[in-house]
DNA sequence: TCGGCTATGTTCGAAAATCTCACAGCGGAA
DNA sequence: TTCCGCTGTGAGATTTTCGAACATAGCCGA
């Protein structure tokens, strides 16, 4: 009939930590997104979740096990649990920004082949900030306990907080000594990055050229293809700030006119912080944007 | 410098439970209170909240032990956490309440002598409701977790939400036996309880009576008052509805009039959480205040 | 000035929650 | 059909967290 006269406190706030496991697998739609957002193992996702539905006492996800969908209850939790935790995140992140820390979320390519490079010259110019660095999954447009996220947004993710300072261009590149062996960089073999798995047919539609059948080679990241297209094994579609210092020095050919995207190479600043170091390291990547040489075309 | 690419979580997010930790010690202001309030020892409320420092290298308390302060990011930071913790209650709660659950946080004297006698009553009326008791800490009139509090309401927190199911009024009671003995309520011993430490002044005040200096016995709470009433150790002030019963079957006798207090018995729901089974034990709370007898006077 | 009182901080062994590893089960894709 | 990707589960290990007792510090009344 009823429970005793009692606080004890498991039963009436379940774990928050299964709290949070939930609220990742139901917005990434995946027990293995979940765990590795949360850089744990899948297996302690789904633990995790499976307590929680038994301490609810409500299913939270239905169907087969290959293709979960929320019940409508995981669909009213998510909805209250993930604002509550974007504000803690948010929260704790202000906390921390007393000292000049700085939290970026960054796309790997874009870290390794464009900022890092750079970032001494930040350091120099602020060495009062401290700043870490994060992995950004490739699909992801936040970043909780980050300031900021830094990639290349699509123009429907513009907006509000969002600072374009770099224009983004995709075209083909290749190594000199490649292209003098092929005659036409068209006819090398083609190096594809599984994140960015179209952007031959884009860069095609873009300039009206046409693609000649020749071999495919798959790479996970466009970092891993263009160190790749740098040794010779092809041609590669790359964004041009990527590939602009290689084109320079002349570890790499552009021989063809890139394609302009819409959009481009931005920061996209985390509602409800702010920071200091934020406002500097923004104005310091526009400073770096200008300083690009365009793209040819 | 800058630390390396790197999505280790720890250091980014702080643990959630020291977060909570930390809040509920913001909020009331002390780690003991805190402690009591999330059912551990002080010692661990403490220590996660150190580590929550020491993880967010900013200092959220500073003072003299005995009278800690919240520092300027302490207060950013509990201003941004508690909504936060609130709603996720709130939304782990909606998801429960799915199955005709039903939360309550009673102060625990009107529970003992007023709900849970009344509580069979409820059960036969709607059996399909399960019903969950948490003791409610005396000062407080909010309870994560809970659907709704049940307590004495002062009437600077009425408002939407609350419902008054019936009013209170303070006055003496004390066992016939002891009544004959002394001669007079006010020449008996005086129990106080420590939750309303200046009942009797309060319903002095209000009915001009005088209080003939006696001895005074302390209990911790109404109830433990009431019994002690009720064994023949002197007359104590209590809210009627609380002694109702016992004067009716003769046990007390309560020869003055009853002072009546603004405010009331009543029953708070928990904002952003809705509950059918809340709404069928409001009203019949409503139902059980109205065939309450009238305090005398 | 001196203990009593209250409340926090600390230490260390113990308990509990949580994770990893390995494997099973289940569908869809090749 | 077989392979592949994903989730679920059992057992053991690890990390986190807790509790109890003691240490510490400031207020307060004598």
């Amino acid at each position: 009939m009823f429970e005793n006269l009692t606080a004890e406190r498991s039963g009436v706030t379940p774990s928050l930590n299964a709290l949070r496991a939930f609220e990742a697998m139901a917005r990434t739609g995946r027990a293995t997104l979940a765990a590795e957002e949360l850089c744990v193992t899948h297996s302690a996702v789904s633990r995790q979740v499976k307590a929680l539905e038994r301490g609810l006492g409500v299913a939270l996800f239905s169907g087969p096990k290959h293709a979960l969908r929320l019940t409508a209850a995981g669909q009213d939790l998510l909805a209250g649990l993930t604002p509550a935790f974007d504000a803690i995140a948010a929260a704790a992140l202000r906390a921390r920004s007393q000292t000049d820390d700085l939290t970026l979320a960054v796309n790997a390519s874009t870290s390794v082949k464009w900022l890092i490079p750079r970032l001494g010259r930040f350091a120099a110019a602020r060495p009062a900030v401290r700043l870490r660095m994060l992995e950004l999954a490739p699909y992801a447009y936040g970043q909780r306990g980050a300031h900021a996220v830094v990639r290349i947004v699509r123009p429907e993710h513009l907006g509000p907080g969002v600072t374009v300072f770099m224009p983004n261009a995709i075209g083909p590149v290749i190594a000199p000594q490649l292209l003098a062996e092929a005659g036409d960089i068209l006819a090398a073999p083609r190096l594809v990055a599984g994140t960015h798995a179209h952007g031959w047919a884009e860069w095609a539609d873009a300039t009206g050229a046409r693609l000649p059948p020749v071999q495919e080679r798959i790479f996970a990241h466009l970092h891993f293809a263009l160190d790749a297209a740098l040794a010779g094994l092809g041609a590669v579609v790359l964004p041009w700030p990527l590939v602009a210092d290689e084109v320079a020095a002349g570890r790499l050919a552009a021989p063809l006119p890139f394609a302009p995207r819409e959009g481009g190479f931005a920061v996209m600043a985390t509602p409800g912080v702010e920071s200091r170091a934020l406002v500097q390291f923004t104005a310091w990547l526009k400073d770096e944007g200008a300083a690009m040489a365009p793209a040819p075309g």
